[in-house]
DNA sequence: GTCTATAGGGTGATAGAC
DNA sequence: GTCTATCACCCTATAGAC
């Protein structure tokens, strides 16, 4: 047997940035801290060394999460026209929940604990800023809930299968317009 | 100890029934087979005279669950006037997403696999109906996926906690009017 | 037709050796 | 700081006794 010393093989952000690759590339039944532990080449018990349960962890790969979906959301918002900011973000949003829907679980699943965070903010803000420059009104809370639900609705059937062979049949466009336009009657009077 | 005949105690109907019960009073994290045999006061292996694989059982729960949430839909929907059928529908929906949303996650779990099933199509009809009697149009799909998108989204989000201490803000009401109004100049000219 | 017993898998978490 | 060993559950499913 080779005599190996002991080397500081693990850290709390390598712990959670491992934990959340492994959920996005087939994280459909969540973490187990048995499989980080042997992808970081290590018995599960070490992690406890670094995270008391495996709710904590959780809470920390919930976060990254966050970080990472506003990053794909800010990158659609830069646009000066309310109409073109609104699609391009709801696009994002999307794009985001279809190409890492196991990531984009997770984090609906924890939207209670992670409530308040700025994290959390940062997503909600972008959704909220786009809903809001169609209305008009500065900060038009419902707009922006009605448009999250939507989109949420729309992200988790498509997931799912539930729009069958004949796909979505125009609905995504459909939805949005009906959302433009109805926020736009009611618009604030530019001055 | 007493000696007691086997009696026919089970029957397929009466597993579906148990398990469905079991489902909406506590069934966040699904059906467990031995729980189910318990409460018919049976061990878990004499589930196996009835159904092959949990899977089969589960499907049998499900298309029992349709059928309680068409039910409930078709009670609503019995209005003349389009705009207040698609209120109320949408009204029933949440309703029985709230009150039982155990089971209605149950479904919304297996869509793929009901996908086609006349309990399916119950339902989806009274979406369909509910959606093109505003539009005008008879089989208004897309307006059908959209409505349906946002009242799914709507009911998880409510119910994962994520609109907060401050509730939703209107926001149903917002989405509704948004449909309604925007499927409505889409009108098809009435003869 | 239901039973016991068991195969064979999973999980989170802890104690104490090294 | 990581290890082994273990506790204490959970689960679906099958073989064969009664």
């Amino acid at each position: 047997m080779v005599v190996m010393a002991y080397s500081k093989l693990l850290s709390p952000p390598e712990i959670v940035r491992t934990a959340l690759q492994m959920l996005e590339e087939d994280g459909a039944q969540g973490i187990s801290l048995r499989a980080v532990a042997a992808t970081l080449g290590v018995k599960a018990p070490s992690l406890y060394r670094y995270f008391p349960t495996k709710e904590v962890l959780e809470l920390a790969v919930a976060y990254e999460a966050l970080e990472a979906m506003s990053l794909s959301l800010q990158r659609a918002s830069a646009f000066q026209d309310a109409e073109k900011r609104f699609r391009k973000t709801a696009e994002a949003y999307l794009r985001f929940a279809r190409e890492r829907f196991a990531l984009y679980s997770f984090i609906m699943g924890r939207v209670r604990e992670t409530h308040g965070s700025v994290e959390a903010k940062r997503v909600w803000n972008l959704l909220l800023e786009a809903a809001s420059g169609v209305s008009g009104h500065p900060d038009d809370t419902a707009a922006a809930v009605a448009t999250w639900s939507f989109l949420h609705g729309y992200a988790v059937l498509e997931q799912s299968g539930a729009f069958g062979a004949s796909g979505p049949r125009g609905a995504l466009e459909r939805g949005l317009t009906a959302f433009l336009t109805s926020f736009q009657l009611k618009r604030a009077p530019s001055k």
